[in-house]
RNA sequence: GGCCAGGUAGCUCAGUUGGUAUGAGCGACCGCCUGAAAAGCGGUAGGUCGGCGGUUCGAUCCCGCCCCUGGCCA
């Protein structure tokens, strides 16, 4: 039983791919998408609907609520269970999704230290205080190695690796989780199109979302407490329309922010799954998709 | 038509008391990425300083004319 990762960029039609892979292998589908964890986050991260589904299982959708702070490490376990209990069952497992380090995580052998939220709220208090180059002296006395690979700018990695010396007492270089070997013999797909291409799905994905109601799914999870969710509220188009309800309700203007942020989230994602040349890239246009991942 | 303000990087704007623009933020391009990852961070490119003349050794900066934008007045 060999398990399957659909991924790249955004809009290039991987759920669609992955829906139709599993029928045909008698597969489950696994979300490898940060936001689509969030319960209520439907239009705005573009998740299949239950007709699109046809009957095929999907995990790790609308696990989440809002206001609550999605983690790798906590996605890691649950899809990994998810994944190992599929193929005790001999179903496929699909893994789906955009989020790079979310599928690095359940597929490869990657350990994650600990967190503590005590020690994580003091350093970011210190961070607002102080600013990042300030912990990244400390981080140089401490661990020079880690400091070294660390930019001083980056606050957030620099709170991490404090975090994870204070945990675990010892240096964040020597702790630091390595990509391991593959957990599972997986077969990776990426699917990505010619930028001009996707730039204009992009654009048209993100006209359709608003038009399809995009504004008042922001303000519904608004009252659900949206903007105290750490990570929710930062989500492409849920933070341009929140952006805008507190500045002119321009909600043109947020449509365009959405497909500018989006294109660039584009090129970061590729930017990442490019460099693992496990992955077999398929063009998205082409007309024999489907023989062509089975392939 | 008159008066005023303004025309500097793709956008919004700093700046240069005349000596090759340390320009900034955003965007674009490229990349990094290990408990917020649709997040966070970095690097690079990009300007005949509205146009034409004049003054000057030298003008984006001074002078003249013209064009464009905004505001006020008629």
């Amino acid at each position: 039983m060999r398990p399957m990762a659909i991924v790249g960029p955004t809009a290039t039609g991987k759920s669609a791919l992955a829906i139709s892979l599993a029928e045909e292998l008698g597969g489950e589908v696994i979300n490898a998408d940060a936001m689509q964890l969030y319960r209520g986050m439907d239009i705005g991260t573009a998740k299949v609907t239950a007709e699109e589904r046809r009957g095929v299982p999907h995990h790790l959708l609308d696990v989440l609520d809002v206001t609550e702070t999605a983690s790798v490490a906590a996605y890691q376990r649950a899809a990994r269970a998810t994944v190992e209990r599929l193929m005790a069952a001999e179903r496929v497992p699909i893994l789906v999704g955009g989020s790079g380090l979310y599928v690095r995580a359940v597929l490869d052998e990657l350990d994650f230290p600990g967190t503590d939220p005590a020690i994580r709220a003091s350093l970011e208090g210190e961070l607002a205080e102080h600013g990042p180059q300030e912990l990244h002296k400390r981080l140089t006395k401490l661990d020079p190695t880690a400091a070294a690979a660390i930019l001083p700018s980056n606050g957030r990695r620099v709170v991490r690796a404090l975090e994870v010396i204070e945990l675990t007492g010892r240096p964040f270089s020597a702790t630091m989780p390595r990509p391991g070997p593959a957990r599972y013999d997986t077969v990776q797909i990426g699917l990505d199109l010619d930028t001009e291409e996707l730039d204009r799905r992009v654009d048209l994905r993100v006209t359709r979302m608003f038009e399809q109601g995009l504004v008042d799914e922001v303000k519904t999870l608004e009252e659900q407490g949206l903007r105290i969710g750490r990570t929710a509220s930062r989500a492409l188009g849920y933070q341009q329309v929140l952006d805008e309800i507190d500045a002119d309700h321009d909600m043109a203007a947020a449509a365009a922010a959405t497909a500018q942020a989006t294109r660039r989230f584009v090129r970061r994602q590729r930017s990442w799954f490019r460099r693992d040349r496990r992955i077999r890239w398929l063009d998205a246009s082409r007309t024999d998709l489907m023989a062509a991942a089975l392939a």
